[in-house]
DNA sequence: ATTCTTGTTATATAATATATATAACACACA
DNA sequence: TGTGTGTTATATATATTATATAACAAGAAT
């Protein structure tokens, strides 16, 4: 799997290291129950601190994303996250929102925006 | 217009400020032209510093959303914004793909999403 | 002219977030 | 008995967020 960072961006190394293995599992390019890289491996692989990387996996874990066995190292999580909850689509809408008003005040139209999205899901295999 | 902020987010409130004033564009609550509280009024309405303000004013106008006369004040843009251009258009991309992946792992499905843009819009009044 | 209100600029401070560096620990496994 | 896991602990550096005060420049109102 390729993991792409940019160093440049202000969106934290952690956040797209999350971002980069959540499209991952959304493509089923990673697998459930498949092991990903030790932190140590993945951080020499990037060039960045295994702290990153763990910060990353932990969050992940966290949201249901991951398991992590003590010294069996980290697996995609054989049943994946648990399914959304009414906190969560709340939460997804507010983020959503600003996203698309943005978007509407720069003559981005609903057809595009639905565009947009066909390419996303498509990129994603659905 | 009414501002929500929330304290507790992880948001920042200048973030939440430039959301709020945007999403107040797009759905029209704030025409062009229009008059915005000084910044001291605003910070002192909400609670909040004036240079809180002042980031999320001066961030709007850098994105075309608003014009600051140095004496007359704070107006929303006559012409709004720019129009979409492809480089925003390409990191629009990128923020959704990360969120609708998400989604997408929490067995929101493709129909689930449109419904909840179509709420979406509904809300901006499109 | 004087006063008030604008945005603006300058400093300073504090708390938090991000990222790195090093070291050590606990424990399974070969 | 090492080796490789994740984990924990410290320390450091930098950037971001938010606040507090003060002062400045210039248009507007009186």
């Amino acid at each position: 799997m390729y993991i792409s960072l940019d160093f440049e961006s202000e969106v934290p190394i952690y956040e797209q290291l999350k971002n980069e293995i959540i499209i991952g599992i959304a493509k089923k390019e990673l697998t459930p129950g498949e092991r990903l890289p030790s932190v140590r491996a993945l951080a020499s692989d990037i060039g960045i601190n295994l702290h990153t990387v763990n910060k990353a996996y932990q969050q992940l874990k966290q949201d249901g994303f991951l398991l992590i066995h003590r010294q069996r190292g980290v697996v995609v999580h054989p049943d994946g996250p648990e399914k959304a909850d009414e906190i969560y689509k709340k939460q997804l809408h507010e983020t959503l929102k600003p996203l698309i008003a943005e978007a509407l005040c720069k003559e981005i139209d609903q057809k595009e925006l639905f565009a947009m999205m066909t390419t996303i899901f498509d990129e994603l295999g659905r």
